[in-house]
DNA sequence: TTCCAACTTAACCATTGCGTTAAGTTACCT
DNA sequence: AGGTAACTTAACGCAATGGTTAAGTTGGAA
């Protein structure tokens, strides 16, 4: 019972899901190019650790990394996650019905000021 | 080494990176409550396999299950998915310029309703 | 050429994830 | 009361995840 491969959106949404990793994307949604060792400097882990998170955020293909001399830059590949994003989209409405049904609720309230409360 | 807590975020999008499971969120979006039984026919899984999965979209918080005799209705409850796009928002400059693409999105894809993952 | 810095690889370990089968509950139907 | 349907729980196997330390490679500086 192997798992031979996994879709783009199941390595995305499972990059996603690690606290690390979106920190390491944070940064690079900021800096546009850092090194590994630069990456890895803030957190309270070893450098083998990070680089096992670069590796998975590299296979969900949301970081590129270029090696010039002994230094591999790092920077931010966001694509994928406009796929997610989509995904994401179809849910919307059970949110944002929500929202605008709160908001015509808050727009009579303030027309009409009530008994409620 | 003990994992104590994981944020909504984490939980969120690890319960986003299995495709059975963004299957059975399909299958909630359109038919608003399912029972137990009828979410698991379609897969080719032991139902305590499902049931699984159920959890982990439970502890997600996105289902509910309500009991009734002895059948288990699940709904939808997609409001975490709204930190999870929140924070995928922060991303969209990096696939496209136009600061309404989403929202071309979303209305392309309420003109189309497309095909269940 | 020698040394150090910047990775990389390897080996290991504990926990979690995803599936199985089997057995246990609980509620409805005759 | 007995049987079956609808879950639920338990026990297991195996791969993947997320961390460690230690050793290996390779480029730049002295």
């Amino acid at each position: 019972m192997v798992k031979l491969e996994s879709s783009q959106l199941d390595r995305t949404f499972a990059a996603l899901s690690d606290p690390t990793r979106r920190a390491l994307l944070a940064r690079l949604e900021g800096e546009h190019a850092v090194s590994v060792s630069d990456l890895a400097r803030p957190f309270a882990m070893s450098l083998p650790a990070v680089m096992k998170h670069l590796d998975v955020l590299s296979d969900a293909g949301l970081i590129t990394r270029t090696k010039t001399g002994r230094t591999v830059s790092c920077r931010l590949k966001a694509d994928p996650m406009e796929e997610a994003m989509g995904w994401l989209a179809r849910y919307q409405r059970f949110w944002t019905q929500r929202l605008d049904a709160l908001e015509a609720m808050l727009e009579a309230r303030r027309k009409a000021p009530s008994e409620a409360e």
